[in-house]
DNA sequence: GATGAATGAGAATTCATTCAT
DNA sequence: GATGAATGAATTCTCATTCAT
């Protein structure tokens, strides 16, 4: 025939199980796990109910694959390349990370699975473990070394670490999930998701704002 | 405190809708929405299955009622308290703001239901909006008010309101995010979840740290 | 409430389990287990699809009912009743015994429920434990007594008890078996279940005879 | 004997559709007809999914040829066997006979099939048919005649044929339905499947104890 | 002949909701 | 007002079968 896509069977053996991981993480970040039918996955892949059960054991599974292949494979590379920027400042550093973190993650679908991750993460104790494992852990360990290093050196002032790490941490959290609940219905928040870069940036500067050394002199926090 | 809203208290002689709002209440931040089933509502309530409707008119007008039940009346009554309060400095302000709030919200099961209400706020557009207009924007113009305030005295240095406003918020935001997500899973989180409002009182410091005019000469208060 | 008052929708209740349990039966029986769908044992139970659930938890759970409350329930009365027949010889007793499952099991759609069970004894280990220690372990024991009786009283010659019972109940799986398989497709077995009682009766007395003393004094076998 | 079967046998270097059979066989025994997937059996039989359908129809087509495969073709095999031994007693022939089925088909996979095609008879009207003709009738027919020659001669005393073939084989039955249902169950059935072929013997010894005549004198054939 | 990706009818189970009592 | 038995639409998952390669 002439055309390309008549077969009723198209056969993309090595390609199927990335669309449908694909499919399936828009509809997980725009409808939620639940509200999610499996079906449409299928369709929202091109293939029939069954063909997802092909490749995934079942809904359970297509979604760790998601989360795995999306946010935790993005999250290794990222670490990666954080640790060959040895030289720069911590305020770089972090500026660099924030940077790098809002282009793969931030400003992407995988933004709105981790506001998924985090709304199921009861409902998927083995799963929530993984991601906290392979994903928050390693991110915060990084944060961590950077501020430390800051410190070490005289760039910050001496501070709770973990705080720190929570206060660089939250406007991340809070930009994917405003952006992926109140922010995606219409009527809501005109003024919030405006330009979540420019929030996270002006909030990354007050945050080392804080941690500088006062000038004349005053107590340690 | 005003009169006005006494009538809808004062006929607590009938406490069977509160106490089926109680149990959705906690049903809901247990296991998400639709994980609730109705006749778990009902005997947490200590009624059966067909009580509920005798109130609501379906699952999807309760959760509406229990989040306007608990968070938005909360909101409102946190407001008025604010109000009170036009004497103190933006930092006493923001820190009795803070610790109010964690008082009566972050601390509660009512943090549980703004996670909840952040995870399913696309399924519940009309929700959404209703707690973004009763609960989100009035905490906003509230904070904004005591912010620009602060920055009108020369308390605190010029700064994009939205983002200070962003900023103050999202730390709260990821305490109930993070207290009802991942500190829930055995085995998660063993250093994020340790003492929230110490985090809370620690990022809101750095903020007004970072609000602060810079050593150079400046503006006298 | 109380106990009291709630007796006609209650009567209804009470009915539904053997009312499901009545038409799984014959289901079972006529069609198998794999081949008996959920929704036909509700209708031909007179409800819909989703009633037999709130009774049962699952397929597997009906069945095991199924089994429990005809065969097992049966095994047991009849088990008391012989009991009662001390004084009676060991054929007396044999017939006897016949004669009663005859009546209650082997003429019954119970009989095909037996048959079931050896088809799908493997596929549900437990219930065939189950059903084993319940019906076929008191069965055979019963018979055990009286046969071992007889040889004690010289009624019966000498012979391994185990293979007599064998041999007794040979006769009674053959017929349940054949008039629920075979015997059911037309066209089949012309001359086999023509009278299954009489071939019942026919099959103990030539046992009965088998264990007969030789007129001649000859070895036991 | 005749040519005739031959063209079917001597395309035996296209193993293909035997080894499918042969696999096929063993899970049907093993699981039953309906777990059987027609992926195992492929697999079993070292092909992929699709090659069983270019020797078979569909799985019903080769549940039914196994059955012709297996059991039938060793009936005939039997039979003709048997009729080779004209010169023995009643006796001997019968216990020739058990020797050779148990050899054949009681120790084997086929007593597996015998009891699914009990289990499956009615689901599988045509097959049940067929099996009756080609395997049960038969099977029945030379029985028959041994008894019917033994009585004539003398050898046993008269009784019901029909009844005495009943009895002969409902222990072959009992041994095939008993060590592939209860048998294959961990914990039932102690003393049952202990030694079939004791069972077999001891079971044809007793029956033709009573086609003995008995001592005295009793009724004229 | 073989393959194995894809199909899609079908079955089990759940649960929000109704309504006779 | 309360009850709780019953409903039936909705959803997940299975597997015999097809057919392009």
């Amino acid at each position: 025939m002439g055309e390309s896509g008549n077969s009723r069977w198209q056969r993309k053996k090595d390609a199927r199980p990335s669309e449908i991981l694909d499919a399936a993480l828009t509809l997980f970040v725009d409808k939620g796990y639940r509200a999610t039918k499996m079906e449409d996955i299928a369709q929202a892949a091109g293939v029939t109910k069954g063909t997802p059960y092909l490749y995934f054991q079942n809904k359970e599974e297509i979604f760790k694959a998601v989360v795995r292949e999306t946010i935790v494979a993005r999250m290794q590379a990222m670490s990666a390349q954080l640790e060959q920027l040895q030289d720069a400042s911590g305020s770089q550093l972090l500026h660099a990370a924030l940077e790098d973190w809002w282009t793969h993650i931030g400003a992407t679908r995988s933004a709105g699975l981790c506001k998924l991750m985090a709304a199921e993460a009861t409902n998927f104790p083995e799963l929530a473990r993984f991601y906290y494992e392979e994903v928050i852990k390693p991110a915060r360990q990084l944060l961590g070394y950077v501020v430390q290093r800051g410190m070490d050196r005289g760039e910050f002032r001496p501070a709770n670490l973990e705080h720190v790490i929570d206060m660089l941490t939250a406007p991340m959290l809070m930009t994917m999930i405003m952006s992926h609940s109140f922010g995606l219905v219409p009527g809501c928040c005109e003024n919030i998701t405006r330009d979540p870069l420019a929030f996270l940036q002006s909030a990354l500067r007050l945050t080392l704002q804080g941690l500088q050394y006062p000038v004349s002199q005053d107590l340690p926090s």
